[in-house]
DNA sequence: ATATTTATTAACCATATGGTTAAACTAGAA
DNA sequence: TTCTAGTTTAACCATATGGTTAATAAATAT
């Protein structure tokens, strides 16, 4: 079930890519230094991939297919074998924080695209979901909007909690210093973030306020 | 009670450099750009401010001293005004909202930071808040933690809480644009925005889950 | 008046870096 | 065995750009 690994050129050059442009930001890539850490030619570089947006580009797309489909096949399945709303969305949060945690690297790149104008982002998903309306975030809404239709959930704005989400979830990875900002000091990573996520669920799903 | 406009050279540069590290991002920024925008030789940017990063780093405590001395302000007074403990969050939610909203293309600027790893930060935010302890961020911790002992909120993690909301309310000025990729059309930004607003408070007080 | 410190300018510069090119090598087709 | 299309290489290159410098002007101190 995994990618199996292609060892073209192309390949090689994209993978060695990914790994500079995660550790050294769009701008302060070197295109001989991608070439370097492929052990090629520069020249293939540009023979493959025109130029540097261009690299940066298929880099987007290549990151985004490997975060999303995952997540999108394991909410599908909860979906369809019956698994309640609440399940639903609680999983989905799960999946969300999983799939970045296994690449927290690539949040620099996504940084770095978001950071260039959001120009390249759209275009990127849509590459990846070309022209089908599936995606994890179609799925969630959806789920969120049955949910209000049967008295489930209270009648929240989907969309906007659907943002909120995708907030909560993406902060974390925005830096790992940044808990260090809020006063915290972590011992242990994996507590920490099964911390996280346990409180992000909570949060989405009960609020702060006492019930009566 | 405005800062008073400093007609000083040195201020003229780092209103300039805010104006273009804002729209051209930290390494699209030229340094001669800034120079012809504050309409001064170059050689004035690199005699006030050593270098471009340095330049850098005096607008990140500059853009941060504005933006949060004006929430602290409101969130503080608040709290002396004896307003109820939700009162106050959802306040110090709006106050974080307008705060940024009144100047977007500072996020830019603060991706550029979080983008370049997270060591520039921290520093700013210690010049801003010169060792006294008082913060947006501290006030409302503590204010979340005296409501959960109050019995007046859940039993939630205050720290994580700090964070989800920090998340929901950043992740909307991070791209104005990531609207469309959730699928939302806007007819009127303002209204937008307010029930944008309205919803992270609604859904951070009550969450998703009906209550029985 | 004179010395000294601070502010400002125009002209320079080193070099890093994205991108090119022309030639050569390979492998499969005819 | 030749032809052709796809790969790969080493050597180049134009130039954008952060940063410098030496000379000068303006304040300020003595």
């Amino acid at each position: 079930m995994n990618r199996q690994v292609d060892t073209s050129t192309k390949d090689k050059i994209l993978r060695a890519a990914i790994r500079v442009f995660a550790q050294k930001g769009r701008h302060g890539t070197r295109m001989d230094e991608v070439a370097q850490e492929a052990g090629i030619n520069k020249a293939m570089v540009y023979y493959y991939f025109s130029n540097k947006d261009n690299l940066f580009f298929e880099i987007l797309t290549t990151i985004f297919t490997e975060m999303y489909q995952n997540s999108l096949h394991r909410i599908s399945e909860d979906i369809s074998t019956g698994k309640n709303h609440a399940d639903i969305i609680s999983n989905s949060i799960r999946y969300s924080f999983e799939s970045y945690n296994k690449n927290p690297h690539y949040t620099r790149i996504m940084i770095d695209a978001i950071s260039s104008g959001m120009d390249e982002i759209p275009k990127a998903l849509e590459a990846v979901y070309d022209s089908s309306q599936l995606s994890p975030t179609s799925y969630i809404i959806k789920t969120i909007q049955d949910g209000i239709d049967k008295k489930i959930f209270r009648a929240v704005d989907p969309i906007n909690t659907m943002i909120s989400i995708t907030g909560m979830t993406f902060i974390y990875f925005l830096s790992r210093n940044i808990i260090k900002f809020f006063g915290m000091k972590i011992d242990d990573e994996d507590e920490f973030l099964d911390n996280r996520i346990k409180s992000v669920i909570d949060l989405i799903m009960n609020g702060m306020l006492m019930r009566q």
